[in-house]
DNA sequence: TATTGTTATACTCTATAACTATA
DNA sequence: TATAGTTATAGAGTATAACAATA
């Protein structure tokens, strides 16, 4: 341990943050236009959202999956189509609307846990096995970064 | 070195790959919606690939930006109008169109890459050494991972 | 005929502004 | 008045299919 006190490691490259920003947008890129077949990711994140939280608010669910509320209603309208979710009016405040998942959500969610990782699993089998333990290793770090884990 | 010969190294967890899938799109959207004032990553990431590999064709450009053509023409079609780059066709095969960036997009581009990190930058001073040493270690898988290096 | 790029069209996702219903 | 959510509208980004120009 050489580090001061006030500097605990050496600062970042300052090509790290355009690096690994390129790096994300170009992945999730990728990632979006593979796509799940039926489904497109941002119903399933939100549908997902609503499988671990349990039941949830509208406005709740909004702030989670950082849209605005405008766009989450037109979100829950297609999964409530699609009979994934329920949507109810509070009984004691008739403006909140509580989302919850239906049986139908649970089992598409684990069939398509199964197959959406296809492209970005055959990417990974393309890396070495330091780069794989690389990727392990910052997993967490990148969860926290994207507000996963808060 | 305790592994086989077969399975160099233990396979990643089950939960890697959605866990890594779901980190990344949700980074990419909150560096999507911040945004760079006046121009989207789309065209800057466009941009800046134009200015990188110098004089390119159109078709060639959306290979090496991931979309098919006609997202392409309608990129750069953009890009002409705000007059950073200009389009020729090619003197030998008049159906080839050649890209090139103007010096409006040379001084743009140096301008935007001392912004456009300021939520990454902002996001990444929230974690800790350790989280901040296993995203360094792992850029370079992430760019393996992203096809930015390929 | 084959290739390069464009036009036409449609879809998803998102936002802001204005609105409704309820408290 | 304030809050939760919706409707109206617009814009960006992307795709596929059909086309035009050129080779």
């Amino acid at each position: 341990m050489v580090a001061s006190r006030s500097e605990p490691r050496p600062a970042l490259p300052a090509d790290f943050a355009p690096r690994l920003r390129l790096a994300t947008m170009r992945l999730a890129r990728l990632l979006r236009q593979h796509g799940d077949p039926g489904i497109s990711q941002t119903l399933i994140s939100a549908l997902a959202t609503v499988a671990r939280t349990g039941p949830v608010t509208l406005g709740r669910l909004a702030e989670l999956e950082s849209v605005q509320p405008p766009s989450m209603t037109r979100i829950v309208a297609k999964l409530e189509e699609l009979d994934l979710v329920v949507r109810r009016a509070d009984v004691a405040d008739r403006r909140v609307a509580w989302v919850t998942v239906t049986p139908e959500a649970e089992s598409l969610l684990a069939e398509v846990r199964i197959r959406r990782n296809e492209l970005l699993a055959s990417r990974l089998a393309n890396l070495d096995g330091r780069d794989l333990d690389a990727l392990e290793a910052a997993l967490p770090a990148l969860e926290r970064l994207a507000g996963v884990l808060a």
